[in-house]
DNA sequence: ATCAGCACCTGTTGGC
DNA sequence: TGCCAACAGGTGCTGA
């Protein structure tokens, strides 16, 4: 479910929330949402919250003993702190010594949380994040450089750059003008500029509006994005599209759905 | 390096 | 109305 503004929308309400606050216990109910790359979630237990922020598409919990708890919410995960009833699918639950607790609930099963001694970027092998200021147009140019791989499918992939999913993939390389399968490394000087200043247009478009609520997506306080209503192709095939009023065609690379305007994007 | 296919899970939707 | 295949904001593994 969420990408990057949905997880730095849900990470910027929860900082002020949890910033402060000792971990007292943890009830974990379904033991796969631990990720057992990192450590047992009783690590927890005793260490007080310093702070909470983003990190790709991960929210990420500095402790004060300097470890790092990383919660990947994947598709349908959410996470609410102090909760006024139970929640349907809570998988983990977080209490505090003050008798309040953080909830991680989700249908599917998918999210993750992963207890980390080191430098979580590289625990977690994040590529650079689209907001850094040293991701200058020469250096996107350069991750790019030589890559065969199609464009949309090269976005995806946290490796090069972290935060992108298959919403704002699609929704960049619309406003870029850019055919999703183009391959990256053939992307001349001009259109890595161009895709580079949409992605950050897009993705600050949605942080603005606290991101897409496509399905189920909620934030920490279990409301919905508004920036799906401004989704310019995905989801909209067959729609007309909102430039040239041609029809968005829907194509799958890399086994997720893939929108574009045939028209405006060549 | 790259890609397809499948696995992990459950719920909703659209077509027949 | 009802069934069932397709599909869903993600990642990770295998094998070609």
């Amino acid at each position: 479910m969420p990408e990057l503004p949905e997880v730095e929308t849900i990470a910027r309400d929860l900082a002020p929330k949890l910033t402060g606050r000792t971990i007292s216990r943890v009830d974990v109910r379904w033991q796969r949402s631990i990720d057992p790359r990192g450590r047992a979630a009783r690590a927890l237990v005793g260490d007080t919250i310093a702070g909470v922020r983003r990190l790709g598409k991960y929210v990420t919990i500095d402790l004060a003993s300097g470890r790092t708890a990383t919660v990947h919410l994947r598709m349908t995960g959410r996470l609410i702190a102090d909760p006024l009833a139970a929640l349907p699918h809570t998988r983990i639950v977080v209490y505090f010594a003050d008798g309040g607790s953080l909830v991680l609930s989700d249908v599917r099963k998918f999210a993750r949380l992963r207890i980390i001694d080191g430098d979580p970027r590289e625990a977690l092998e994040l590529g650079i994040d689209p907001f850094d200021p040293d991701l200058t147009p020469a250096r996107f140019l350069g991750l790019m450089r030589g890559r065969t791989t199609k464009i949309k499918v090269f976005l995806l992939d946290q490796r090069r750059l972290a935060g992108i999913g298959n919403i704002y993939a699609s929704e960049a390389l619309f406003d870029a003008r850019i055919p999703p399968t183009r391959p990256a490394g053939k992307l001349t000087r001009a259109q890595g500029a161009a895709l580079l200043r949409s992605l950050r247009k897009v993705l600050r478009k949605a942080i603005y509006h606290r991101g897409s609520s496509v399905d189920d997506y909620v934030d920490a306080e279990g409301k919905p994005g508004e920036f799906q209503k401004k989704l310019a192709v995905y989801g909209r095939g067959g729609l007309p599209c909102r430039r040239c009023r041609a029809p968005i065609r829907r194509v799958v690379l890399a086994q997720r759905g893939t929108f574009f305007c045939p028209v405006c994007q060549r």
